[in-house]
DNA sequence: TGAGTGTAGTTGACAGGTCAACTGAACTGG
DNA sequence: CCAGTTCAGTTGACCTGTCAACTACACTCA
């Protein structure tokens, strides 16, 4: 017979809810990762980084609030930021008044392939997670998982955004001809 | 005015559902590596996979249910077990009836690193996930997050299987001596 | 003004994982 | 019984991200 402590044993109920929510996770972001890749060539990072400029002021973000946003470090997005660079959807601009920092700009292309990516991304999201729920199951998540540490923070959100400001509009899919007004 | 088509819109609740998903499990799973890390010198996954033997049969599983367990590639797995061999927590053995299969086998000395490692992980898993919530809620969350895809699976859990086995209770850590019958 | 400190970003070395190609062993049907 | 196929595992090439060290600039205060 084992010894148990009660502050620390999981059992039962605590047991499924955690296993739930890391085996689901695994499972979702892996496909919605693979979903994007075969579509669009992209990753959910990328993605989430075009979306991000997508939303801000002139397109454009320092390199540190995407690093923040993102959950990555500093050198994380800098090599994040080459690739997408080479492939021309982003383009680095300097900052005139401080020339330490430097903007990471969403190109006309990136925009476009944003826009194209989204359909996809959006729809997995819609099969993957929300279609699982009720609108008032949708609120019990929301109101229990936004109780978690990071849950909250402007990071780590990836389709997320879509809808949050007048810019992100234009962005939601419409998964027919993702047209845009 | 954007073109939105109600069937891939994410808005609302819905949006703050999925946000908190991502960002919490983000915060969450990132903590608990670096505590493991700092402790015990192990990663979530390296943990995992010693739980996984732990709670094996002769404290052995074949690699390719181990790369099915931890959602890994073979090769991924291929490569973890190199270093916990390393490491002296694993041994490799061959399989008497199917030549083609390799054991790894958890050592002494890899099962009390995991008795070591499982008050900490559990701990963490406790004050980072479950305080939050009454018994009722985790049923619910439980309830909700069982019905998306990839939970219930074998997979991807980490401390979690803590309880499911005769076995496995000898590794409910007690946080305070974490002493095992 | 200029020394010291803090901040933004990049870079080299490395860790941890994938994919594709391979080896060797085990089933299967003429 | 042996040719073809499938299966378990490893390996090489590569990708993505981290950490630590570094550069270059900006702020502060005597």
């Amino acid at each position: 017979m084992a010894v148990t402590s009660e502050s620390t044993r999981l059992e039962g109920t605590a047991l499924e809810a955690w296993r739930s929510y890391l085996q689901s996770h695994a499972g979702i972001v892996r496909e919605l990762d693979a979903d994007l890749i075969a579509q669009h060539g992209l990753t959910v990072r990328d993605y989430e980084v075009l979306l991000y400029l997508a939303q801000a002021e002139e397109r454009r973000l320092p390199m540190s609030a995407l690093s923040e946003r993102t959950m990555l470090t500093r050198s994380g997005i800098t090599r994040l930021i080459d690739g997408l660079v080479g492939q021309g959807l982003i383009e680095r601009v300097s900052c005139a008044s401080d020339a330490r920092v430097s903007y990471a700009r969403l190109t006309d292309t990136g925009y476009e392939k944003l826009r194209q990516a989204g359909c996809t991304h959006v729809a997995g999201i819609q099969r993957l997670f929300l279609t699982h729920y009720s609108a008032d199951e949708l609120e019990q998540l929301a109101v229990l998982l936004g109780r978690l540490p990071g849950a909250g923070l402007g990071a780590a959100c990836t389709a997320a955004d879509h809808g949050c400001t007048a810019e992100a509009d234009t962005l939601a899919a419409d998964s027919g001809g993702c047209s845009v007004s």
